[in-house]
Parts: structure tokens; sequence; C-alpha cells
DNA sequence: ACTTGCAATTTGACGCTGTCAAGTTATGTG
DNA sequence: CACATAACTTGACAGCGTCAAATTGCAAGT
């Protein structure tokens, strides 16, 4: 028999481990691949050990979407860097958004995709805004008297989470599809000139 | 020669019973309740009996939120019915999109959230439009020389949508849900005012 | 009326999943 | 070095989707 000679991850190191397993997954498998026993197995350990740092597969999946969250922020940050002016910048960030969802489909699914009753759970994992603060001061300078901060930043977060997500269904917005994705992408975006401009 | 519909033999249709019972177990249980096994219990039947009807457990999820999408169809002509103006109607229609979406919330993930190799499985029973047009009709008023069917289609879609995602989401738009959801959702739907007016 | 055919359904099995309980091992500290 | 404790393994269990084979029951052919 081969024991393996595989020394035990110690403090925190197969948290991590684990973490990123789930993210490989994500990627090759899809969301429904997502496995506690596969992400063990990939991370070298028995299918058992994860049990020790998450609370069962819902808190290994708000860990990941917690970790997805970060590097969600980082790309969009990357995407409206230098941009000319705030306009730019905005869409930039929206650019960042649509391609980290075609980038990740299933990280950003299971990013955004917790049911109600699973959200208690890994809810403090995920409330400390990451990501929500890069499109808040995207939105700042246009916010006016008659649209206040809340209103614009749900109108223009809305606006492009709807699009990646039913970007990322395929099955709906079939005609727009049949447009250059670029094209597509800088018409839609295209609403934010009249809804911003006074 | 004619190969009408199966009649089942012992009990009325199965295939519509097992749509009623995942409906049902969408709305008690979530969206990870939905089962295969449940359903057919749920229906009086073997644990098998559903695969003479639907291709797998994607076969019988397709099948479900084809049916949704009638459903989803019907509450938004019903919420737009009898409005003033062409801008209410479309108003009304994203009303009706949200209340669906907030009533039956575990439905709306299944009908919007297939994952792409999924797709191919269930895109025949999707494609025909059922909602889209509805979206379609209540959009075609505002089309303009700068502003094609498609495009507007799609901005009015994405806003709507992704509104409807985050809220169901709960865990975003935190400080949006400070207001009260008719207020707020009125005001982000005010963004039409400025999309659609010249 | 009786047989035959066939589709619907059941039964049973398989491997995979998440989770729990108990046992084993390694680590860090006195 | 001894030992307490955390990290990890092993084994078991029920539930899941799916397949194969056996069974059932309606409908048509003769």
């Amino acid at each position: 028999m081969d024991h393996s000679p595989t020394k035990p991850h110690h403090h925190g190191a197969l948290r991590a481990a684990l973490i990123q397993a789930g993210i490989d997954i994500l990627q090759s498998d899809g969301l429904q691949g997502l496995t506690l026993r596969k992400c063990a197995a990939r991370a070298g350990v028995s299918h058992a050990a994860p049990a020790h740092h998450f609370d069962g597969l819902v808190g290994l999946k708000g860990a990941i979407a917690h970790h997805g969250l970060s590097l969600f922020r980082d790309a969009m940050l990357a995407a409206s860097a230098g941009a000319a002016d705030d306009l730019a910048q905005l869409k930039g960030i929206c650019r960042g958004y649509l391609d980290f969802a075609a980038a990740q489909p299933a990280l950003f699914r299971l990013m955004f995709g917790f049911e109600k009753h699973e959200h208690r759970k890994v809810s403090v994992e995920l409330d400390d805004d990451l990501a929500y603060e890069v499109l808040r001061q995207a939105c700042a300078p246009f916010v006016r008297d008659d649209l206040p901060a809340p209103i614009l930043e749900a109108q223009v977060w809305s606006l492009i989470h709807g699009y990646a997500t039913l970007y990322l269904s395929g099955n709906f917005l079939r005609e727009l599809h049949a447009l250059p994705q670029q094209q597509a992408f800088e018409q839609v975006m295209a609403a934010f000139d009249r809804m911003v401009t006074r």
C-alpha cells in the first residue's frame, strides 16, 4: 500500500486550497459540478476534511463567493483604470462586470445565486460590500438632487447585472446576440447617456 | 398515422401532474428542494416514472420552466391591463415582472437559471418567446431611428431583470431595500422616463 | 373472446452526493 | 518527553439521478 507522504495542511492553508480548488472546478465543471468531495479530492484531502473549515457545502460556497467577489472587484477596477472621464469610468466598470461574468460564468452565478434561506449562513461573509463600493464610487459623480445615490446605484447596477445575467443565459436576448458582442454592449450601455445627464 | 399525444392509462395526465408537483415543490422547498423523486412521490408514482415523460431531471426542469413562462406572461399582461398610456403599460409590465419574481422566487430562478450546457436540452421548449413577446410589444411605441427595437428591448429587459434578480438575492441593494418597496421600485423605474422620451 | 403487442410503470441496483460519528494522526506547548 | 488539542481519516447512512429488467394494463388484431 502506498501511504501518501503528503503532510497535512497546517493552520489555514487547507482553507485557501479548498477555495481555489472550488474555483477551478467551477471553471471546468460548472456550478452543478461543484462538490464538497471533488474540492477535497483536488486539494488532496479526504472527503470530510472541509467540514473543519466550512459550515458544510453552503459555507464553502459562501467562502468561494466571498473570494470571487474580491476578484470581481479587482476586475472592475482594472477595466475602468485610465478612463478619460466619469462616464467612461462608469462604462469601464460595466465592461469589467460583463467580461468577468463571461470569463467565469459559474463563479458569477454562484456569487449572485444564493437562495434566501442560504443567505443567513453566508451573509456574514458577503455583506462587506467589496464590489458594491466600486460601483458606488463610479456613480457618485452623477448624483443629483432629484436622483439620490441609492436610486442611481440601483438603476446602474440593475441594468448591467440584468444584461450580464441575460447574456449568460444565452436563451434570451436572441436578436441582440445577433449583433457583434462589443457593439451590442455599447449600444445598450448608451442608456446611461440619457439616464445620467441633465 | 395520427400519433396523438400519449394518453396515460392508469391515472390522468401524469406529465401535467409532475409539472404541477414541481411548481408546488419549488414554492415550498426552493430550487434546491426540487427533485425528481419528490415530484414523482407527490404525483403518486414511483421514482422512475418521470423518465418516460421527460429527459431526466433537466428535461423536467425545462418543462416546468416552460409552463412557468406562460404563467409569467399572463402575470405581466394582467399587471399592465388598463394602463392609461404606453409608458404606464411598460411600467405595469415591469411591475408584473417584479411581483412574479417575488411571489414565486424559486420558479423565477429556475426559468432564468439554466446553465449553458443544459440549454441545448431545453431550448426547444423555451425559445418560443412566450414572455419576450409581451415585452417587445410594450417597447414598440418607443422605438426611434436612433434606438432600434432590439437595443431598447435589451435595455428595458436588462433593467427590470437585474432589479428583480438583485431584489431576490436580498444580499445586495441593501440601501435601496431600506425604502418602502413600492417607492423604491417606482423611483428605479423612473429611469425609463429619460431613456424613452426624446 | 382471446391473444398479442406495446407503452406506462415499478422494482432494484449502481455510483455519487452531503453529513455525521468515531477513530487516528500530527502539531504545538508545558 | 508527554500530552492536550486541533486537523484529518475512515466508515456509515440516507437521499439523489439514472439505468436495466421485470411487471402491469390498456388497445387493437384476429
